[in-house]
DNA sequence: ATTCTAAATGAAAACGCTTACATCAAGCCT
DNA sequence: AGGCTTGATGTAAGCGTTTTCATTTAGAAT
């Protein structure tokens, strides 16, 4: 069978090396406790002497011991962890939003278990049934199109979820209007004067936020009476390259328009750069606005006007509102975290106005 | 003896929940096996008849029974779990070499645990302890300074482990030469005729990365007789904000240099707007460098020269150590990944040189 | 047929904790 | 002083797997 089965067949004690190996008998040896109450003072229990507290962390100390979390799940049925599957990490706003998390998790004795789902719904869905094969006791998701499956499996084994990054009415979730905030850039255009908008957005199935945003500026224009043309929409999932071809894009159509959104602002700095390289002003010929207001937004020139997005807050809130539903305390089902329209000098009225 | 020790007391069955709590003994039983039987399909283990394997297939299939992984781990040792432990994600170059650790770990069956030091040797201590304590089978780690004990810990829990963004002959390390990568950039400016040249770097004790960079370019500078002055090395962890201030203090001395290395192109990128801002040419009057070559530094303008760091390929090559590492195959315990530089708009001769 | 060998299977002992319950000590009341 | 209460501590029974070792079974060889 194996590779090599020695013939004198002299196994070492399994997996026990010297140095390691410590466990919490040794500890409650040391300490002259029993283990019951080692483990008491390792899960913080109020039950306990302060003389044998002492007594026992010094023992934990001096021997270095460090609790195996297997045995601590298995007999505890709590595994003290949290999961979040976000579409990726190399999106700065979930970045944030992911290390505010663990920040405000970890504090609380809590471990975080990141997975990505790269924008893809079943690839979320195994994920999340990796996650719930590990035990962890609660899961932020983002946005709120998942498999349908997956709501059942997280009912059915008691993890407490919530949803990220939208507004919904029918799950518990924590973000910000991304409907509103959309609507909001649009308005704030529609009264510069634009009457030519257009967007460069990503609208895949599964990015509700996207299709939230767009549905917002849809809306928003239609209450001035004006419509967003489909071919206004351009596609672009959140790169610079993406956002410079949709520059050449609209540069191609026949009229161009007079302002341009893009729904993060990797998109809206890839367009103000390529309208820059062909010649247009910004934002006299081209408004751009942008979405999520990174770093580097307020010191591009001219300085990106875009709608900042609170993922440190969503981060932190989100902790909060898992471990309340952990620890069974009540708590809002919904959390609104306003998102801002910050208004800098990438816009203003389109050029046919402004009296130049 | 079981379960029912005292007549008078009927405590209900814990945690027990219907429709979950299926349990390996379940699958065994309507499967007509044993339980070991049970867990060597599980495992993938060959000894086990085709017949035997369908039966307990169609057992699991239908119970909807997933291995309790707590009860695993305790059982086996082995987590089919690997941590990282890296600065922070929000810093571009790690979140995509997680990416690409995540990536090839998730096709060999393994979960990857994150943890963030930032920047703090206590904290990545803590966190690598905590790693430990949940069995992880490797960790992957960022540089070569770390806490003392730390190793002993790794050691003594045969823990596989790798540093990684650096190169270092004691340690195994996955990564390229910072210290080389930043004397060719000052090999290049040299080159170019500056003989004054500032470098914008965060020297902490724990950051060994900017640590040897800053002592390549001391190096490279001295091979041509010259020194790196210590006021020409301005402090700035990571911000666009401390790039910018840095071109500030460096303005407010009785000289100029004629170039600056930010360690980071966010350092770079304040850098140049800073300078633009005070009227400087960039690079006629001022040539600037950064490092890590992240998605925006080729869109700048000037487009930024920088070093292209790897991140990817670090991530993907710390996955294939460790993997190896675990199975025992054997693996080098040095990588080094080439980092280039890129020559791009930011830098050309200094002024006095430049003939105009 | 019978014996021998190798493969498949099963019984039960770990694995390292938590926790229900028992016990014990110390204070409190009457 | 004796019975009660209360709080700290100990004992030992799980928790749900994996895995060792023994046992059974099925072929192969005689």
């Amino acid at each position: 069978m194996s590779k090599l089965t020695s013939p004198t067949h002299t196994r070492p004690p399994r997996t026990r090396q010297r140095g390691m190996g410590i466990k919490i008998d040794d500890v409650a040896r040391v300490a002259g406790y029993s283990t019951a109450t080692v483990s008491r003072v390792l899960n913080k229990s109020t039950q306990v002497t302060e003389k044998a507290r002492r007594a026992i962390e010094r023992a934990v100390e001096d021997l270095g011991y460090v609790p195996d979390s297997a045995a601590r799940m298995l007999a505890s049925h709590a595994s003290r962890t949290i999961g979040a599957v976000v579409p990726t990490i190399e999106n700065l706003t979930y970045a944030i939003g992911i290390t505010a998390l663990q920040q405000r998790l970890r504090r609380a004795g809590y471990t975080l278990l990141i997975s990505f789902s790269e924008y893809d719904m079943d690839l979320e869905f195994e994920e999340v049934r990796n996650l719930a094969a590990r035990g962890v006791d609660g899961i932020m998701l983002v946005g709120g199109i998942h498999h349908p499956e997956m709501f059942k499996l997280l009912e059915s084994r008691k993890i407490a979820y919530v949803t990220t990054w939208v507004l919904d009415s029918t799950l518990p979730c924590i973000g910000f209007d991304n409907r509103e905030s959309a609507a909001r850039i649009a308005n704030y255009l529609v009264g510069l004067g634009h009457t030519d908008i257009a967007v460069i957005a990503s609208m895949s199935a599964t990015n509700d936020r996207a299709t939230a945003r767009v549905a917002g500026i849809r809306a928003a224009l239609a209450t001035h009476g004006m419509a967003l043309r489909d071919d206004r929409i351009i596609h672009g999932l959140g790169s610079i390259a993406e956002g410079k071809s949709a520059i050449r894009t609209l540069l191609a159509m026949t009229t161009m328009p007079t302002a341009v959104i893009g729904l993060n602002d990797t998109l809206a700095f890839g367009a103000l750069i390529e309208a820059q390289r062909h010649g247009l002003r910004v934002p006299q010929d081209l408004s751009i606005v942008g979405f999520d207001d990174l770093d580097y937004a307020a010191e591009l020139r001219p300085a990106l006007t875009t709608v900042r997005i609170p993922a440190a807050e969503i981060g932190t809130a989100t902790a909060e509102y898992l471990l309340a539903r952990i620890r069974n305390t009540p708590v809002s089902r919904t959390v609104e975290i306003p998102a801002d329209l910050i208004v800098r000098d990438s816009t203003c009225p389109p050029h046919s106005l402004s009296g130049k």
